[in-house]
DNA sequence: GTTTGGCACTCGCGTGTGGTGAGTGCCAGG
DNA sequence: CCTGGCACTCACCACACGCGAGTGCCAAAC
């Protein structure tokens, strides 16, 4: 196994590897850490890490750079999270406080993010699925067209359009409005659709067609994909990410494009605690050269979307899950209070 | 002035350098043109285009290339807009109808301007200011907090929530509901705030506190600064600059992620009719090698917003505008439908 | 007066070459 | 098992050199 100095020399070359971006050596490594033993015993820790695969050169007669693995050994066993200081946690309520809607939370947590991380930031709106039923209007705009408003416990509104096959007279709209929400307001998404199971029915016949599609066009909503949607921020810093970026920054621009892709990736960080994806641990290509930190956030105890940065993988590790869980924390005070 | 026979040399140099990106000397242009004169001749009139400031050299004993002058000249005098070809603008039109709301609607042309033109698009959301109220709607969620949701004609919704200073009845509400969509339903916003003006002296005495917070809230939401959203997207695009660009890209990154700049850059379009920014006419100095070209778009014939698309100097200017142009009507023709 | 061919000159760019130094692997002795 | 010594390896830098596209100017031709 791995004795303990050799595991410190790779926190060190983690370290070192991080402020440079160059390749260390061992020379290096021994003047800039009190290690207590010369560059040669360093040498023969180095050429075992190696044999292991935790680190690389990049060519013969260089430093070594830590790999993929070497990271995750890091991230997993060596590093801790590094807790923000005062100031820092201040300037985050601070900015998020300001914020007037979801829209402004979301905006301005990406914005923040970004800043702090000096990364991408990447925060996905609070999701349906999880969220409860506050309020469900119904506007007729016109004799067979109406507008079903949906209003979450998060904040959220969706709107869509319903064009009814028969007129809808204004006392059935109250009616149906009233019994709708009598019986989901503050109901989970999911518990909805038995909920309504048998509305229609309590309808005279004639209306009982508007009703089911003015319920069917709810449970749409409910399930819709834009209950996806997500927010970017902060890609002026992927410019930072090295001199050799030309190669590289155009696959993960691309791959911050489709929505889709985040949206995976972000999906496939474990519900609570938080997520530390690096490189190839990705599953799309494009992002093979990056780490995605990322952690779930929720008004309540509960998770009900995620949010997480966007970087090279050769990161501040401990700073970055720092940053990221505590902005996650704030988040989820600010959208209980609202 | 310029004879015919130079405008014709800049155009030629416009042509072979935005293909190219690279410095034409009279050589090749004269061979990649049928000019008629000579490559000495064509060496006169770059002299002359020199003087003039069109062109210029990047260092001595080079071809040259255009200035922002020069580009001017050309898209103002030299270049029309070229139109889409048939397939293209059946392609439009088939991604467009597909949009199921306005965020989808904003969301495709964006993903279509960049697709088309292989720059950066950025699409403002449809303005509240020139559009028209649809409905306006309150609900109450407790006793003293109420729920404003505005419906423009461009399909937009809008929500505050609204603490009351006093509790506030159902049937106060109602009526205040009533009231308000019978005076400003189908109004255009700036109209709004004479036509609300005496609506809380016809109230009872305790509500009347209650109707001035809503109404000025509603005023507030009129105006509020998130009436400028915008989408951009096709940053990828921007590794497509040159070879030189990290030094040119960054600063673009950062001036397109802060919104009131992008806001600015379309705002100084005029309203009707196509806009081209050259280079240094953009006020921002981030965007001092680029170009935007923008034109308004709006469901009926006034124009509601702005989409354009930020590029290099060195752009394609024919078939950008007319992409640009393109999907400005058919976008338009879209949300006048919905 | 405009156009043309000729000619000397400029200078960016790609290639090649040699020196430098950080870093390595190995080995023998503590 | 650690350490100091030593020969070796390359990436990187600086400099020099030649090539060639392109220019400006001038005198002759149209």
């Amino acid at each position: 196994m791995l004795s303990e100095r050799r595991l410190e020399v790779l926190r060190a070359i983690v370290h070192d590897y991080v402020g440079t971006q160059e390749p260390v050596g061992s020379k290096a490594l021994t003047e800039r850490h009190s290690l207590g033993v010369s560059p040669a015993t360093v040498r023969n820790d180095m050429a075992a890490l190696e044999e292991e695969g935790f680190i690389a050169q990049p060519h013969t007669s260089a430093g070594r750079i830590p790999t993929d693995k070497g990271y995750r050994l890091f991230v997993d066993k060596l590093a801790g999270v590094k807790p923000l200081s005062a100031p820092e946690r201040r300037a985050i309520q601070n900015f998020l406080d300001g914020a007037v809607d979801l829209d402004d939370v979301v905006g301005r947590t990406v914005r923040l993010l970004a800043q702090l991380t000096r990364q991408v930031a990447v925060v996905q709106y609070p999701s349906l699925t999880r969220s409860t039923v506050r309020h469900v209007e119904l506007l007729s705009l016109a004799p067979a067209r109406l507008m079903l408003v949906l209003i979450t416990d998060t904040g959220r509104v969706e709107q869509r359009m319903i064009d009814c096959p028969a007129p809808f007279g204004e006392t059935s709209l109250a009616d149906l409005r009233a019994r709708l929400n009598s019986r989901v307001a503050g109901r989970r998404f999911t518990d909805v659709p038995q909920l309504v199971q048998d509305l229609p029915e309590s309808f005279d016949k004639e209306d009982q067609a508007t009703v089911a599609t003015v319920l069917s066009t709810l449970l749409e909503t409910l399930v819709e994909e834009n209950e996806e949607r997500m927010m970017i921020g902060g890609t002026a810093n992927l410019t930072r990410f090295g001199h050799d970026f030309p190669l590289t920054i155009r696959p993960v621009l691309e791959a911050l494009e489709e929505q889709v892709v985040l949206l995976k990736l972000l999906g496939e960080a474990t519900d609570s605690g938080m997520t530390v994806k690096i490189g190839h641990e990705n599953a799309h290509e494009g992002l093979s050269s990056t780490s995605v930190v990322s952690v779930g956030y929720g008004s309540g105890g509960e998770a009900v979307a995620k949010l997480g940065v966007v970087g090279p993988t050769r990161m501040d590790y401990p700073g970055t899950m720092g940053a990221v869980r505590a902005v996650a924390r704030y988040v989820g005070q600010i959208l209980a209070e609202s």
